[in-house]
DNA sequence: GTCTATACATGGATAGAC
DNA sequence: GTCTATCCATGTATAGAC
């Protein structure tokens, strides 16, 4: 494993367990087992860490997310167009060992910490993808205002990550309160008609 | 105005404008005309600083709430139990300029940057009320079961604060690209229907 | 090209004088 | 109760070794 990709695996881990901010370049670059300078020498500043780190996920996941919606068929339910996500984002535990509840999670933590820097990454790198997904859901809402569903679709993208960022603490709750155990994949089952539904509201 | 107050003025809006960890407490002693230690004497420490600074909005929102729970009727709807939320948020405009708008803002960026410090303050002070929402809420939609309406409501605190931390760069794209602005009684007109027909989702 | 060692400015926190 | 001086950790930048 050459430095750069060290440093990407010690930092993702990092980021998941403590959030961006509560993370130190120097703990990074410890438990990397690489120099502190290095960081800077490979990614420039810590922001283009964290793009660095969600990049490796996004490009398993938007090719795949644009094939699943290709397949689609043209008049799909918005329920049928959420549940081709959920494919892409289960092939992100491939990468590693919770890849899919790990992206999630940073995904949540990056949207709410690096101050629009993020979304605007995404945009220019994915927005292509992110179209065919909007053009898709409109189709199986035409009652829905573009207006609306662009509000909606941020609805149910802060539902995702807000969920997913306290996922940990909300699964200890249910633990306490409902004697058992859950997994991402019962909280994107828990969530998909939840947000088929409010997208799908006239 | 007393010390302690006039650095919570001065926090509040500084926090609002740019985020906690992007706040420095040299910032804002200097904008709040005191000694940078005083906050770590009135306070403790940053943590207890943004708990003081929401804890203002909650003693006001939480006791107007509770009341309009209890002037609900038995056989509720879930959108009239959202509604009767709605009263007590606008309220916050009475605090100050922009209270509800800026509260909720704060909420959002608390809830994401706090590590779960602040999910633990509202319910060891504010439990009483909260539980109370709940209870209507699931009179309301009898068929969700107690655990999928704990992950419902979750997704729809994610939403609303999601987007709430998201309202300016939000509104910015809507102004673009459909020419008009957006206040946030727009953002939580268009939010209310969604959140409630995926909370009633059968 | 890579990496190391180190310097620098700024952050939150604290001890102790008044 | 308030302020000054100071401490230690952090992000970033750079000079120079390999």
């Amino acid at each position: 494993m050459d430095t750069k990709t060290k440093i990407i695996t010690a930092a993702e881990r990092l980021f998941a367990e403590q959030g961006f901010a509560q993370t130190s370049m120097r703990e990074i670059t410890s438990k990397a087992e690489v120099n502190l300078a290095a960081v800077n020498y490979h990614f420039g500043n810590k922001n283009n860490l964290i793009q660095a780190v969600l990049k490796r996920y996004f490009d398993c996941f938007m090719p795949i997310l644009d094939h699943s919606l290709n397949e689609l068929e043209d008049h799909a339910s918005a329920m049928q167009v959420l549940e081709s996500c959920v494919v892409p984002l289960r092939s992100l535990d491939g990468i590693r060992n919770q890849g899919c509840a790990l992206f999630l999670l940073l995904l949540g933590r990056g949207y709410n910490e690096t101050q629009g820097h993020l979304r605007r990454f995404i945009q220019s790198e994915y927005g292509n993808t992110l179209n065919k997904l909007i053009a898709n859901l409109h189709q199986s809402v035409p009652w829905v205002s573009a207006e609306t569903l662009f509000w909606r679709l941020h609805f149910a993208l802060g539902s995702l990550v807000f969920t997913m960022a306290a996922q940990t603490a909300l699964a200890e709750i249910v633990q306490a309160d409902f004697k058992h155990a859950t997994t991402t994949n019962d909280m994107l089952n828990t969530l998909l008609p939840f947000l088929a539904q409010g997208i799908s509201a006239k």
